[in-house]
DNA sequence: GTGAGATGTCAACAAGTGATGGCCTACACT
DNA sequence: AGTGTAGGCCATCACTTGTTGACATCTCAC
């Protein structure tokens, strides 16, 4: 078995393979699943197309490794009721226009409205990752409720912002959407 | 040149290019633009690939038949503010699940996440339907603040729950929507 | 150095796509 | 009944796609 190699980041192969799943996150978050083509990817990362094959097996596990995400969702549990709305706008804004380097978020937002697993993978997302953090802040039963609906809002914001780039949505500066959100997730929150 | 003919629709050209359009509509929406295909379209419509060109010159300018979208904004100039978030909620609700048939909601909210030309009509869409509705109701200073977070609320519904279709969305009914997303909506509507 | 395994290149395949143009057919009008 | 034309079909092209397998090259332990 080939052991360590010095250069950062693990052996040769493990350089490449990350190098594909690099350019195949820009290019799926540029155009979707259908229209990044394994030969595109593979031009990118500077390798031939058919390494992509080795390493990924084929462009639908590709696909599916370039779908990984973390939402870094905070700790909810020790927010008081009238900072959590805020809250998590702005570490929505913040995850979203931090780095703009990281394509996850959009690879995944971007293909799950056309593609049935990215949606799936999606539904899992909010199943570990929104929901819980959500609970520990306002409670099971609240959060059953209505985290539904407070996702739909940030999505909405993510669709319309980052996805179709609406002027009337990119015009505002995240202050401003801060402002105007936050008081709508704290509506939603409220018991009917 | 040939004149009337007796059926309902009008000439025999003219029922088949309507076929095309709904077996297009249909297509489009379930599977996007890329993964919808002539043929498959033709078949639907029980005719020749062929004639798709023959009627719409090639598959952009049949996307673009298809794109075209009518949201039947009502009149809220008479609308009192209370009275607004409600039927906002409402009218999006009924227009996206009054009639299933009508896929060209569906149509342009899928594409224009992946498709430039259909973001750039979505943009027309909120310029041209919602924007000025929104405006004669709220006057045109709140309008121009709040009319783009309205809309990503409004999206982030028909997104979560008609195309990623989030069981934590799908689940609620539509009574519960509007209680839960109307005050949100009238949140974003009032002054900061 | 040398051989073996890892890494990478090359050419090609089969399938499916949008698109084209020639040909057939049925209908409306005389 | 004859005929011109709109409506429809077939065969086919050129191209792109994902995917494959054979071959070259590089790296490193021995």
């Amino acid at each position: 078995m080939t052991m360590v190699s010095v250069d950062k980041g693990g052996s040769r192969s493990d350089r490449t393979k990350a190098a594909i799943l690099t350019a195949a996150r820009a290019r799926f978050a540029a155009h979707g699943y259908e229209r990044t083509t394994i030969r595109g990817v593979a031009e990118d990362a500077r390798i031939d197309p058919s390494m992509v094959m080795r390493y990924y097996g084929n462009k639908a596990q590709l696909f599916d490794a370039a779908l990984a995400i973390d939402l870094r969702m905070p700790d909810l549990s020790n927010v008081s009721a009238d900072d959590l709305p805020r809250t998590l706008v702005r570490h929505f804004l913040t995850r979203w226009e931090g780095d703009p380097a990281d394509d996850a978020l959009l690879v995944l937002t971007r293909s799950a409205v056309t593609n049935e697993h990215a949606a799936a993978r999606m539904h899992d997302v909010f199943a570990t990752q929104v929901a819980p953090a959500l609970a520990a802040a306002v409670g099971p039963e609240v959060a059953a409720r209505s985290a539904g609906l407070v996702s739909a809002q940030l999505l909405g914001l993510a669709l319309t912002r980052y996805l179709l780039r609406l002027p009337a949505v990119t015009a505002l500066t995240p202050d401003q959407i801060e402002r105007s959100l936050a008081p709508a997730i704290a509506a939603t929150l409220k018991p009917t």
